[in-house]
DNA sequence: GCTAACAAGATTGTTGACAATTTTGTCGCC
DNA sequence: GGCGACAAAATTGTCAACAATCTTGTTAGC
């Protein structure tokens, strides 16, 4: 459904059209390398060529798109040794939030956890990957969210962004959701007890295994 | 190719801008929170509004400047609480780097890195604190490089860059310089024995002992 | 058939003027 | 003097036309 009144404009056009092409882009609408035409895209979300021009620099900054100056923006594609590399990040970050989130979750919190550990179980013994892989993308957030860490939640959120290609492609590997899923429940545990090495070290062997699956 | 009286425009001048603008603020030229005009700014370096605002809006990328709508942009300023939060992830990334550059490090580079330690030790024992910091930059720089880490790298230049304020603080301060030349040496013992889990743990102390003083 | 040179088209980059917004200053009033 | 309304100034935001650059297509010459 087109947009009948010509291109909006402002600050309000220039956010809704970074979000759409985020959007875009992380739900694998669009493929690895296309180009983005500034003229098509503003016909398309209804803005102006200026607001996509922003949305494609702020999102060069995030790493989800490639500008050439004189040549154009394309959607960037991740190598699988970067993949490699951004995990190895994210293992150390997600193992410090894990950590933090054991040392101070609330009893609250660590109820909705093990209700998340229950819920990631069923999905994987119903043979549903795609509902587990929303599950534990939700579970991942939540731990962050519970750290407190802001600095390593935004970093994690960056590096997130540009796997998702990747990530899709693991979750409907035969076999991978039950591996996962014993991880998280570790995960889980170390977090409900209160112990932040055990959680770390669960955080670092959980991302590891992706590693190696990646690899493989 | 005569001289331009005018402004100069182009990618060159933004490029330059952006440099020149990141120079200023991290050598501290400009106080934190102090108001960033755009057209004083663009008078100042001889670039065109268009440049500095380019400028600017990659700086606030960079988590650099603030910039809010139609109210300008600031330098941003880094709390003591977000200082102690971006040291943890820095304490998490080096510790992969350093974990890396011990499996990996070449003869050639551990040599370089024995050197190192004892410039350090020798600006130490000369009671020269900012030789010891510019030496101290250097060898994280360069164990950095050695692990080949991109993505850490990338993500730790990023941080560092909102540390500079604090860091410069922190040198100065009596007794500081010695605590850090010891844990220094086992980081690069670790790294030269070719003992990653030994690396990894040095830099985690390390930095550890870095937050504990910059609470004090 | 192949290449080089050139032209046409498509795309991005830049500018300067103007619009929108916020901040500052001033005045009258209570 | 304090306060609100209003006006003026300063600053940022936006746009549309133009310029620069790259890409593609065509032709001439060999």
């Amino acid at each position: 459904m087109p947009y009948e009144d010509g291109p909006i404009s402002g600050e309000q056009a220039k956010l809704r059209a970074l979000a759409a092409l985020r959007e875009a882009i992380t739900r694998g609408d669009m493929a690895p390398d296309q180009r983005l035409v500034e003229h098509e895209l503003a016909e398309r979300f209804g803005v102006t060529r200026g607001g996509i021009r922003a949305a494609l620099i702020d999102l060069t900054a995030e790493g989800l798109v490639e500008r050439i100056p004189n040549r154009g923006a394309r959607v960037r594609v991740v190598t699988l040794e970067e993949a490699v590399a951004i995990t190895e990040c994210r293992m150390v970050l997600e193992g410090l939030c894990a950590a933090k989130a054991a040392a101070q979750a609330t009893d609250e919190q660590l109820a909705e956890l093990a209700a998340m550990g229950e819920a990631m179980a069923k999905a994987v013994a119903d043979g549903e990957p795609l509902t587990y892989s929303a599950l534990n993308h939700e579970l991942h957030t939540y731990i962050r969210d519970i750290s407190g860490q802001q600095v390593a939640v935004e970093l994690l959120e960056r590096l997130n962004a540009q796997l998702v290609r990747h990530r899709f492609q693991l979750a409907l590997r035969p076999g991978r959701p039950q591996k996962s899923l014993s991880e998280h429940l570790a995960l889980i545990e170390a977090i409900r007890a209160h112990d932040p090495a055990a959680a770390q070290e669960a955080a670092h062997a959980h991302l590891a295994s992706v590693i190696a699956a990646l690899r493989e």
